[in-house]
DNA sequence: CGCGTTTGACCGGCGC
DNA sequence: GCGCCGGTCAAACGCG
């Protein structure tokens, strides 16, 4: 079945990304035209009033309007009608104006967006860091020179516009890895690194983008699933569709690494975490060195979903459950879902980036902008950045020599907090398998240990082991928490207020300060993954579902998107304020990072449940 | 009857 | 080449 519909899948990239928007302003336009229709009709009536003495006063005589009274309480009638048509084309045109207004505004969106794609195809392929600002020009000139080009990149997505088509574009394909190339050089150095590294990654994209593209392209409409699922997904990588992937595999060959996961470690009593996704087990096994058994699950939100997840407790620990997540979906989701999909592809993002990162590596020069498959960030001064210090060596052992992988854990371990071992709190690791590149950094939330992490100015440092100054998107988190904190309901942009640096530093480092802020920082990264709407429900608004939780990512890419080379400091900017103020109400204490089981159906078969959970 | 889980078989990768 | 192992498939089964 899957290979089937693999199979049927690699065709040619259509334009797709600009249609949805067009046909959003082609609405508009349709719009506006009726509405100038009916101008024009109130136009015409307007000029009937003003002949209403010559003409209709002929008509009317021949009828029966004979006498003069008659005519003159006709004339008034029609002046009467003729004051009401213009008052009814003055209200049209206010609504036409208002459609206007709108319509740029869909527009100014658009091109917004489009900026941020090309700023992260550009900088894949052109790594122009000198000025952003040029590079955005350059953009807005492409953009609209070419657009065909553009548009089969940049595309609006219905309801979650940026964010969804982010997540795809930073997508699969963790063959970015490849990348990572030496560690920490000149910029231009890097720079040149980036060229080449850029050019990879620019063709992996364009990969991903056949699938993306096409996904993305029903935006508004999510009815159209049936196209989605049809244009489906670059099948998987790995195993499940060896045969399948022909364009992939043609495209780059090379492309060793497997597509990259995404572990999520946190105590949960539940037998599986709820990310709002649905879920079908398809298989179990009991993995070797672990009396519990593995649970592989694969995501029904499209039968053609490339995407899995295996879930096992922990041997060590059987409370903590052990979610690895492989894959992006290529379906629209449900809020609840959104946060954990967004959440796993930012992460996942973060891990290629962790590669890209020698190449972005100025990230520690101001503008210089952090592009993980997709997902851009800029990195302003102004920006908070997460930063792990050198001294994380700790490494999570490759317990998945196949794949890159990216560990986020989210177990809080008061008690052994010091403790270099097993669990840390909100720890952050990615773990980079082959031997090549032995990348493995941690982010160490839980841990009020500030000799691993530090804080620097509102910084947050993450480092890449023996490369000083990379940056990943490990900000990603602190942007998404910050974000989730702000929970825009409309996806779409309205903060777009130039931030102020100094006190977005100053705010950051307010926030950071907060000791509650890192529990809240894992509070929040936990509410994300799973629990549905139950403990993250908190202060959030659910949704109809009932799960009300948002991603982070999400929000964070919207906005960054949205806003583009500083905007992200401006959501940030505007959020920082209820950021500390929720952070500390909404987020539940550090120690209580129970998974309440919100879904029942997810319950359903997790090897945890037959061990030691009788829910 | 449809859907999801269970479970043994099967397959490919990898190390010896 | 062989065996181990992770991962997937798919028939059988159970449930609503
Ligand atoms: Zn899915």
């Amino acid at each position: 079945m899957e290979a089937a519909a693999a199979f049927g899948r690699p065709r040619p990239v259509v334009k797709t990304e600009k249609p949805p928007v067009r046909d959003v302003s082609h609405d508009d336009d349709r719009d506006s035209p009726s509405k100038q229709q009916q101008q024009q009709q109130h136009l015409l009536v307007k000029r009937a009033g003003n002949n209403h003495a010559k003409q209709e006063h002929d008509t009317e005589d021949k009828t029966s309007c004979s006498s003069d009274k008659k005519d003159l309480s006709c004339i008034k009638l029609q002046e009467d009608q003729l004051e009401s048509a213009r008052a009814e084309m003055g209200e049209v045109r206010e609504e036409n104006q208002r459609l206007k207004q709108s319509l740029n505004q869909i527009m100014k969106d658009y091109e917004a967006l489009k900026m941020q794609f090309l700023g992260i195809v550009g900088r894949d392929s052109k790594k122009l860091q000198d000025d952003d600002n040029d590079v955005n020009k350059e953009q807005q000139q492409q953009q609209q020179h070419d657009d065909d080009q553009i548009e089969l990149v940049s595309l609006s997505l219905g309801r979650f516009p940026v964010s969804e088509k982010i997540k795809k574009v930073a997508d699969e394909k963790s063959s970015m890895n490849i990348i990572i190339g030496g560690g920490d050089q000149d910029e231009e150095a890097a720079c040149k690194e980036a060229l080449s590294l850029g050019l990879n990654c620019k063709f992996e994209r364009e990969e991903s983008m056949v699938a993306v593209v096409k996904e993305v392209d029903s935006p508004n409409s999510f009815d159209h699933e049936a196209t989605k699922e049809e244009a489906g997904e670059t099948n998987w990588p790995s195993k499940g569709g060896k045969t399948m992937r022909s364009v992939e595999d043609d495209v780059t060959p090379q492309n060793p690494p497997k597509r990259a996961r995404v572990c999520v470690r946190a105590r949960c009593e539940t037998a599986t975490m709820n990310d709002g996704c649905q879920w079908r087990k398809y298989g179990q096994k009991i993995a070797k060195g672990n009396p519990c058994p593995r649970a592989y699950y694969r995501c029904t939100g499209s039968p053609t979903c490339p995407v899995r997840k295996q879930v096992q407790r922990c041997a060590d620990d059987m409370s903590i459950l052990i979610t690895t997540y492989e894959g992006n979906h290529n379906h629209p989701l449900p809020a609840s879902a959104n946060a954990m999909a967004s959440t796993t592809s930012a992460a996942a993002s973060m891990l290629l980036s962790g590669s890209t990162t020698s190449a972005t590596t100025a990230a520690s020069s101001s503008t210089a902008s952090n592009t993980l498959h997709g997902l851009n960030f800029y990195a302003n001064n102004s920006k908070p950045n997460f930063y792990l210090p050198n001294n994380s060596s700790s490494i999570i052992s490759s317990t998945s020599p196949t794949h890159p992988t990216i560990t986020l854990d989210l177990t809080s371990n008061p008690s052994s907090s010091s403790s270099n071992s097993s669990t840390h709190f909100g720890k952050f690791t990615s773990n980079f398998p082959n031997s090549r590149y032995p990348f493995t950094g941690q982010l160490d939330f839980g841990s009020s240990r500030n000799n691993v992490l530090s804080w620097n100015n509102g910084l947050l440092s993450y480092n890449r082991n023996n490369h000083p100054t990379t940056t990943t998107t490990a900000n990603n988190i602190y942007q998404n928490y910050i974000q989730q904190q702000q929970r825009n309901p409309t996806t779409s942009l309205q903060h777009q207020q130039p931030p102020l640096p100094d006190t977005i530093a100053a705010a950051t480092k307010a926030i950071t300060a907060d000791p509650s802020f890192q529990s809240a920082l894992a509070a929040a990264l936990t509410s994300i993954i799973g629990t549905g709407g139950a403990s993250a429900s908190a202060g959030l608004t659910k949704s109809s579902s009932g799960r009300g939780e948002q991603s982070l990512f999400q929000l964070m890419t919207t906005t960054a998107t949205t806003n583009k080379g500083n905007g992200c400091g401006t959501s940030f900017l505007n959020n920082i304020t209820t950021t500390t103020t929720t952070t500390t109400s909404n987020s539940p204490p550090t120690g209580n990072m129970v998974f309440v089981p919100t879904n029942s159906k997810s319950a359903s078969a997790s090897p945890g449940d037959h061990i030691d959970l009788t829910h």
